[in-house]
DNA sequence: GACCGCCGTGTAATCGATTACCTGACCCCG
DNA sequence: CGGGGTCAGGTAATCGATTACACGGCGGTC
């Protein structure tokens, strides 16, 4: 592989000459034609290794998040990589698996490879590794879920309208018991969510009592399944629930359906989090979708300015409600 | 950032010194102890970028995959990356979104990080990058998809005992007119697949004409759905289905709900791919399984054979009919 | 007691780039 | 015609690690 040396050599000039070549430092035309020729000739790339090394720039950012495997955090890491490489940076992911021993793994590893700054989307709450983080003033973009405690700027979506869109959605179609699946403990987006939810239901006069906002185990259809059976063994089922998740909606689905009951006839049901193949169940979903590609592209743009050593603040983006065919057809 | 040269100080030996215990090759356990202590108090993190300069190896991986958003690719990769993470590598991820212009650019990225090895799913027929990689022997593997023209070991899935049996599954069942939606234009292992399934229905005495074997235009949902409509609209519209990837089932169930068909009464639908997805359709989709995490397995270990100069050869792992309720219940 | 060999450790070269600093050519002006 | 300013381009230091080589001290052997 052609190093620098070599098309310093072939182009008659020195290493700096090309590198200034290279770098567009180089106004006279004679000689940059020659080092061009001789980078062609040999198809020399530089190695970033080596200017990583000399300039402590890496042009890579990295994102860690809790689980690749949702399709929610896929299309966000699509959405991060593609932005990032728009601007000429290079994008490392680390899936945390929804474990936080993985999630430090990764975080470590990523600091290990000197990327210019970082985005998380954490699973779990506060990490020792994430404190250190910022202590070690590495740029830090916290994605989608806050961490108390940890000083960053945030880029998340918030659910207020859309949320309130819902409740009026729900009212108007006569759905009077609403109840949450609600993300696992110590999520405090998914509190921040409920009280939304909750308060625009009592603006309808529709009352979200505890026993009706349940938590699950864990962000899996499992635990979603097994939270939608408990909630139908209430004396008074629910006749519309709203899952934190998509995956949890998901294992709702399984729940009603096993059950020989029918969406949206018997119980409404509504995703936090849209995601495509909602548009495909049967029937299909209604859904707040979070501003997902923007999300990404924000978190890559404040990033940046942190890493260009500008200051930057937390940026917190609409939801909407996509109306599908989970809760009945309105009047 | 401490740096090897601050733990020397700090312990009061030399760099070589600390560099010789960080990688075991001093047995003496007094200096030993006071560089360990060194490292510890200052949070001493080896530097990875001057690491790899120097050793020419980042015992780093790459993979780039056809589109990181098909549940497929995502579950590979997933796989990969824990494999890989297991034997001690990074993986970076390149995603091609199906584009052979951005599969390109991913390609020339990851070459320039140096990676000490490469994996690709590739999108679409022979690149000319592909080529230079072989040549430029950096140890590469194709995975799940082969390239004609690019000599490198493949690891992929093959799918004649699953469709054997998918066959004689349809047989049982009484279906006598079997349709397959195929993988677009230049995909041999579409082909072959089909070739498979052709001669495994003819043992039943079951034809399957060419005009019941459409190629799909793209691998996407629309793709899928589009094809479907089709074959419905044939004189003889076939009585069951098999779509040769995930995405294109999924749009080819939306095809059959959109006419208010019922599944597997009017037709029956298998997917060659199965994902996690597919056990929450209704009805949950009879499927064809790649066994996706051993394919990521399978790939990181030829391809660090070839990393490690070892040769490496082809690995052909067996697919597996998974029967749900998409064709009719066995009699 | 001298010599040899072994072994632990320090010195310095090296990987491939960037860049501060210096040199020398050329031009312009007085 | 000489001095100073401009500027292209070369020399060499540098980033942080690894590692070949040199050196000195110690122990064993004859």
């Amino acid at each position: 592989m052609a190093t620098i040396k070599d098309v310093a050599d072939r182009a008659g000039v020195s290493v700096a000459t090309v590198s200034r070549v290279l770098n567009g430092r180089s106004p006279v035309a004679a000689t940059r034609d020659r080092v061009l020729a001789a980078v062609a000739e040999l198809g020399y790339r530089p190695n970033v290794v080596a200017r990583a090394l000399r300039t402590a720039r890496t042009r890579t950012l990295g994102l860690v998040i809790s689980d690749l495997r949702n399709p929610f955090f896929t299309e966000l890491a699509d959405a991060v990589e593609q932005e990032a490489r728009r601007l000429g940076y290079s994008l490392i992911i680390g899936n945390a698996g929804e474990s936080p021993e993985q999630q430090d793994d990764q975080l470590r590893t990523l600091l290990d490879r000197r990327i210019d700054g970082l985005m998380v989307s954490s699973a779990g709450t506060g990490s020792e590794v994430l404190c250190e983080i910022v202590a070690s003033d590495t740029p830090l973009v916290l994605l989608d879920r806050s961490v108390p405690g940890v000083a960053a700027p945030c880029v998340r979506a918030e659910g207020r309208a859309a949320l309130t869109e819902l409740a009026a959605h729900l009212a108007a179609l006569g759905r009077r018991r609403p109840a949450v699946i609600v993300a696992p403990a110590g999520t405090p987006v998914g509190d921040e969510r409920l009280e939304c939810f909750r308060s625009a239901l009592a603006a309808h006069g529709v009352a979200l009592p505890p026993e009706r906002a349940v938590a699950s185990p864990d962000m899996t259809p499992a635990g979603g399944r097994r939270v939608m059976r408990d909630l139908l063994a209430l004396p008074e089922p629910p006749d519309a629930v709203l899952a934190a998740d998509n995956l949890m909606a998901l294992g709702a689905l399984d729940e009603v359906r096993a059950r020989g009951l029918r969406i949206p006839d018997d119980v409404a049901l509504v995703s936090f989090d849209d995601v495509a193949w909602f548009a495909h169940t049967d029937p299909p979903l209604t859904a707040v979708a979070q501003p997902t590609r923007e999300l990404g592209r924000a978190a890559v743009h404040t990033l940046l300015e942190r890493v260009e050593g500008r200051p930057a603040e937390s940026v917190l983006l609409p939801s909407r409600l996509v109306v599908r065919r989970s809760c009945g057809e309105p009047a």
